[in-house]
DNA sequence: CTGAAAGCGCTTACAG
DNA sequence: CTGAAAGCGCTTACAG
């Protein structure tokens, strides 16, 4: 069957055509005879003949590679994340050329060169920040980039985001309406959209209602910060009877501590994350938590990126999807609640 | 600076020198003065000019792009090793494709298809099998094939697992040595290599001691196999004082259920896993598990890999990389016992 | 519908 | 060291 690699030519030779038929015949959309398409669809098949992908990009203009920028792997939201939005955009005919980003803003930008470099039909960065130096330079390439779970407006480029601030109020409200009434928060970091809107919507509700909130550390989104934080938090003579933490990864680490410390959250402490990762559901943690609807994020994500790429302009589009708080163990839960 | 797509050619201009002159300044190892250079790089910085990756790849045969099929993302140990991988090469100037792949065969089959159509230099499966059809194309087209923590000896590819055959037996003899006399085996999917390996190596200790298991399934390294196993197996009148799982995947499963029948692991029974993904040493589960090297059998793969690719030739390897038993909180440690 | 020809942006012998 | 030219494997007007 397959020897080496096999040109349309060598396939035009053996089904008497042009290789432009050949072409044609391997090219959706394209004009050729019923007669034609069975003679190079058969020698094709003899000879294991797949159009060369790469060929075909330098002339059409459209390599059928998205870039992706991805960080904060150990964070299983992004894994679950990362396969879903491959998976949708394989079965599109797209797929995902990977590249893992050192979390400045400078690292970004070194790495986004690279990615363009690839000729990429368009970009997607999770969880990271570009500068508007290289935006502009996308924009200038026509490339689209849309920012996954991060906003920035100051680039002019698409975000797609869970509705952060109100998922932030959200679980305020929810607290508040459980008699917490000493509520500390470990914020998602302070350097990313998300941790600062979380922060601010949570802060919002608490200040509508007239209480301070017991204490308000930057938990960077980091395991080992987030976790020596609540260790201190809970060690004081008077300790929180709630703690919201910017992220689940956090918070199974701050669950880790307060066990450490000899609580039970949900019962001595309630603890609320956000995000709603597989690993919230499991037992160990049964973690109350503001669900990021990833299924709906990547489809946003996707049908945005795409309808970019085929329309040929990219005017910023900013996308929010409400996330939806789930009840489990980790949290007490307000007599009557509903939601 | 930038405006649209910059040519070698727009910067020959520019710099008043030929097309080729602009090539070779930018090919590693070419030969330039030094005048020449200088006139290059300046003309290149003013207009922005980065090389065409794909260009340059359909005349050198090189695309610089490493497909890697990838499955079970859920998993925790295969962001983790995607996260590596992607930054080991990354570092050599390589990016990583991603496929995610159906859990058949067949899947895979196709998915490789679509994979060396985008040229790739090499291909990485981790986690999945496929049919010698597919790997002799992949031969037939001179890409170097590696599975990654799967082994087939049927289809001439390269692979790199751990000795999963060794840790198997290492957990029987750890087990053997805590005293424990009913010890069943929630198995890694049979269906592969691993899976196999493990119980294979743990039946052969359990042999030789002239001890029975108390009981094996197969697991399926599905977390709801596992623990409807688990719950069933610790239900019985007799129950098992260890089990041994094939994954920590299962394993953090097969807690949550023996827990919820009210039973502590690590006092009532022992669970022993297999990987050490980071989830196994937090504070809830804590669990004792037969540490897969992922450092060191990404760094193996990716010299194997870039080997092959530098050397032309791809006789296929068998890397196995000795992994060692990592002592938590959710077994016995046998009086005494050091490793 | 179909073939001949140009061209995508590069690298790489080949002369000089 | 350097430029002119061929060629990588395709797609796409352009004639017919």
């Amino acid at each position: 069957m397959s020897q080496g690699k096999v040109t349309s030519a060598e396939v035009a030779a053996r089904a008497g055509v042009s290789q432009s038929a050949v072409s044609r015949v391997f090219t959706p959309g394209a004009s050729a005879s019923a007669k034609t398409v069975a003679k190079v669809r058969k020698a094709a098949e003899e000879l294991g003949y797949r159009p060369n992908v790469l060929a075909r990009a330098m002339v059409s203009g459209r390599s059928r590679i998205i870039g992706l920028v991805v960080a904060y792997l150990e964070n299983q939201f992004y894994p679950i994340a990362l396969e879903l939005l491959s998976n949708a955009l394989q079965a599109r005919g797209y797929h995902i050329l990977i590249f893992t980003a050192p979390n400045s803003t400078d690292g970004v930008d070194g790495v986004l060169q690279d990615l363009m470099d690839y000729q990429v039909d368009a970009i997607i960065a999770a969880s990271v920040s570009m500068s508007s130096d290289l935006s502009a330079r996308a924009q200038a390439q026509g490339i689209p980039v849309v920012l996954f779970n991060r906003s920035q407006n100051d680039v002019g480029v698409s975000n797609v985001t869970s509705a952060n601030r109100l998922g932030g109020r959200k679980v305020a409200e929810f607290l508040l309406a459980g008699g917490h009434e000493r509520i500390a928060h470990i914020a998602g970091w302070q350097g990313s959209s998300t941790g600062r809107d979380r922060q601010a919507g949570f802060m919002e509700v608490l200040e509508q209602a007239g209480q301070k909130p017991f204490a308000i550390v930057d938990g960077m989104y980091k395991r080992d910060v987030a976790k020596s934080c609540a260790t201190r938090l809970v060690a004081g003579e008077t300790r929180p009877d709630a703690i919201f933490v910017g992220n689940d990864h956090m918070a199974f680490a701050v669950i880790d501590a307060v066990r450490e410390a000899g609580l039970t959250p949900g019962r001595d402490i309630s603890i609320v994350g956000f995000d709603d990762v597989p690993l919230a559901s499991w037992g160990a943690y049964d973690l109350t938590t503001l669900r990021q609807p990833v299924n709906r994020m990547v489809e946003s994500t996707v049908n945005l990126i795409l309808g970019q790429i085929e329309s040929g302009l990219a005017d910023p589009q900013e996308i929010e999807i409400e996330g939806q708080l789930i009840l489990r163990g980790s949290a007490r839960i307000p007599e009557g609640w509903t939601s």
